[in-house]
DNA sequence: GCCCGCATTGACTCCGGAATCAATTTTCCG
DNA sequence: CGGAAAATTGATTCCGGAGTCAATGCGGGC
């Protein structure tokens, strides 16, 4: 559908505008699109106004709302067009037909990848879409809950074939999986990291390929070793801790 | 400062209301508190309305502008109260005089623990404190560093001692275990895992722990065998990936 | 060159939510 | 008790931002 009408009288005469009208619309989109990411990453989407997008984008408010219904349909956008994406490259690592680890390397340098490509765009992706309850309508959660899922299925796979030990539980692998790199691109974000310096970027890739390999690969294993002793101090003040905001009786008053 | 002036009057007559006033005082604010961090869980904080915070608790809308000067003042309280709590704690694990395992184990029981406790606040400063831009103006995202730049110094401190290896980035190290922390306790809040089950939970924090212990431990060390082959496919796509949402020319036409 | 119609504009409306405040109730002291 | 001060209420004000729309510009088909 809305195939373009293939007009012989529109040969590239200009490398300016060489476009026909269904392709700048298409242009537009994109920048608006584009404007979006932007904008969000930096405030956030309830933080963010039409006006900024518009203005980053260089349009017109009303144009925003010609190219999409509303502010929602908007970010919905910016998440198929983002994390679709994302996400159909992560699946086609997992989905390789190699070893774990080679698999789990490539997982981790897609996304890495991605970060190195458009700081800003996996920033929203990470912060709005991942788990913000932003919006709330959309699925976005269950989306991410795809990659978890999609990683999880092949730890299990890697079960099956001894790659990993048994005891673990696969959902959680992934989970840590995705969670490290996260953080890691998170650190990223946040300052702790250079972010300019390609070198770190790579090594943080690498460290977290290979030590989260290590950690899941040489589990001590099913010889039980691993739990017994986890809890050595602590159980004093079990009954102490927390976020706790409201306690009952904030002290025995002595 | 603030102490409680001790009057002879108020033996505890009724145990409904044997509280000075400024102890009703600090109640009120407690509730009040306790009502946003439920209420900010829900919605998040740019999301969410000071009358759904004043219903929440039970008081009038005026009131929550009587104890707190107005809604950005009110995240920072919950920031304050919580945060500052479980960094607190945090810390004391980190700085136990013991070997870097122990220490380890410490903080991930802290924070399963937290979030056993209260995991609507916990939900919370993940997603607004953490990382959200959502207010902005605050130190929020300092703060977060602050765990992270603590747990570094402790890696660091177990290079020196040899219980890891050199090669690792400490500051990276302590990202992927509070990575790891937080999104073993995401798939808890997005329901990939069952949050009622304790005994998940307690699987879940023991994993995470000894995983992340033995991918760090064990690392292939200064041996040099870690970098080398880690990108082995891949390559290819270089120059494809990323989130990219508006590229120049979408493709060569054809 | 001349229209037709879609792209584009930005002023305007409308609403919801933050913050204020005068009025009312409660507390607690002498 | 009496009354002053603090707690509490919710209607009211005010503002900013989402979404609308009539006016204007522009491309391209004839």
């Amino acid at each position: 559908m809305a195939e373009k009408s293939e007009k012989p009288e529109k040969p590239e005469k200009k490398k300016d505008k060489p476009q026909t009208r269904a392709e700048r619309e298409a242009d537009r989109r994109r920048v608006i699109l584009r404007a979006a990411v932007e904008v969000f990453s930096k405030k956030g989407y309830l933080g963010c106004r039409i006006q900024d997008v518009a203005k980053e984008a260089g349009v017109a408010y009303g144009l925003v709302y010609h190219y999409f219904k509303n502010k929602d349909e908007l970010l919905e956008s910016v998440f198929a067009s983002g994390w679709q994406n994302f996400l159909g490259r992560v699946q086609s690592e997992i989905g390789r037909d190699q070893d774990l680890a080679s698999r789990v390397r490539g997982v981790v340098h897609v996304a890495f990848e991605a970060y190195r490509r458009d700081p800003k765009g996996v920033k929203v992706l990470i912060l709005e879409v991942g788990r913000s309850p932003a919006g709330g309508a959309v699925n976005r959660g269950s989306a991410f809950s795809a990659v978890i899922v999609a990683a999880a299925q092949m730890f299990a796979a890697a079960q099956q074939r001894n790659e990993i030990p048994s005891h673990l539980d696969p959902t959680l692998a992934a989970t840590m999986l995705f969670g490290c790199i996260e953080m890691g691109l998170t650190s990223f974000v946040m300052g702790l990291l250079d972010k300019r310096d390609d070198q770190a970027i790579e090594r943080a890739r690498d460290q977290v390929a290979e030590t989260f390999l290590n950690g899941i690969t040489q589990a001590r294993a099913g010889t039980g070793a691993s739990i017994p002793n986890v809890r050595t101090i602590r159980s004093a003040d079990t009954s102490a801790g927390g976020i706790e905001t409201a306690r009952q009786r904030p002290r025995p008053s002595n």
